[in-house]
DNA sequence: ATGGTTTTTACTGCGTC
DNA sequence: GACGCGGTAAAAACCAT
């Protein structure tokens, strides 16, 4: 039964070359930073390029017929496939496929092989939970445009959680969301917990609850979130200069290192430091819509970049 | 459950285009 | 007059205890 459709992903499509490009601002050399999806100068840290998403295929098709040409099906095999479809049902009933029944040799055959089949299954019942999980991670991180290396993480952390036996009493949507929120987090590219609800079919409360148990579970460690790791999004959205995001970064820095920011939303400073960047470089933008990008109210905008121009000034001084 | 802290909501006043 | 911004008070959300 080999299905026609089933293709394996075509070897080295497209790599990402881009290592020699210099940076437009200081001509150093630009490195990728896997960790936190960007593309960064070498010499003076400016961000080139961030946070790149999946846009689905490579290919365009023009009709049906076409598409089927076209398609791979599937995932490529890695972490995010289960078990390929493989398994299989022996039937109860010691009979053959005409009905006759088996002698007791071919009898206790089949008994031996029901018995070993069982116990894959057993597996199975798992392998059929990651099935679902899997797909579910997949679709809420390329709603979020999570890169790939945060799928993969969000699924390690599902398998990790479905090995040590925390599923039960808690849904697998749950747990898929939980786990994506921790991959992005743990991968740099943090999106806020509001942001996770969104795509999810879960509660915040939940997902909040579900994520701080595997965590705990698991012994993973996740530092909060770094209010940096949110400016080039926002910075994008907003279409700043790449000057105006840096200035951000650097608000932030100066924040960190004077530690005017514990217990602050990390959210809130971003925004706040993508606000006050774009002043300070005399970049047209309002509260308002960088409270809308950022889903964070005005008032913590304004409190915020208060605080963040306060800490830039006792600096300079100091 | 409780109390303290942060964020949000809603509203008001001020200056400018 | 609408818009952007600042401030405030009270409510809601959050967190540790």
């Amino acid at each position: 039964m080999t299905d026609s459709r089933l293709r394996t992903r075509e070897a080295d499509e497209s790599t990402d070359e881009r290592a020699d490009e210099a940076c437009p601002e200081c001509a150093g050399n630009l490195v990728m930073d896997e960790e936190r999806g960007e593309t960064v100068c070498g010499e003076c840290g400016l961000v080139v390029e961030t946070d790149e998403i999946d846009r689905g295929p490579e290919w365009r098709a023009f009709d049906a017929a076409e598409k089927d040409e076209k398609s791979r099906v599937g995932a490529p095999t890695t972490n995010m496939m289960h078990d390929k479809g493989l398994s299989t049902n022996i039937d109860w009933r010691d009979q053959d496929a005409y009905g006759n029944s088996l002698s007791s040799n071919q009898r206790q055959k089949m008994q031996r092989l029901r018995k070993w089949n069982e116990r894959f299954r057993t597996r199975d019942s798992k392998e059929r939970n990651l099935k679902q999980a899997l797909g579910e991670i997949d679709r809420m991180a390329s709603a979020l445009g999570l890169p790939e290396n945060v799928r993969e993480t969000a699924s390690v952390i599902y398998r990790r959680a479905l090995d040590e036996d925390l599923l039960p009493g808690r849904s697998i949507e749950g747990v898929s969301t939980a786990a994506v929120y921790a991959a992005a987090r743990q991968a740099g590219v943090p999106r806020s917990l509001d942001e996770i609800t969104e795509v999810s079919r879960v509660e915040k409360s939940e997902i909040a609850r579900t994520y701080r148990y595997v965590i705990r579970e698991l012994g993973l460690e996740v530092q909060p979130a770094d209010p940096e790791s949110y400016v080039p999004r926002f910075a994008s959205s907003l279409e700043m200069s790449d000057e105006a995001e840096h200035r951000a970064r650097t608000l932030l820095q100066n924040a960190k290192e004077q530690g005017v920011h514990s217990g602050k939303s990390p959210v809130g400073l971003a925004a706040a430091a993508v606000y006050a960047a774009a002043l300070l470089t005399n970049e047209k933008t309002t509260q308002a819509v960088v409270s809308e990008v950022a889903d964070i109210s005005e008032v913590t905008i304004r409190n915020r970049y208060h605080e963040l121009l306060e800490a830039e000034q006792g600096l300079t001084a100091a």
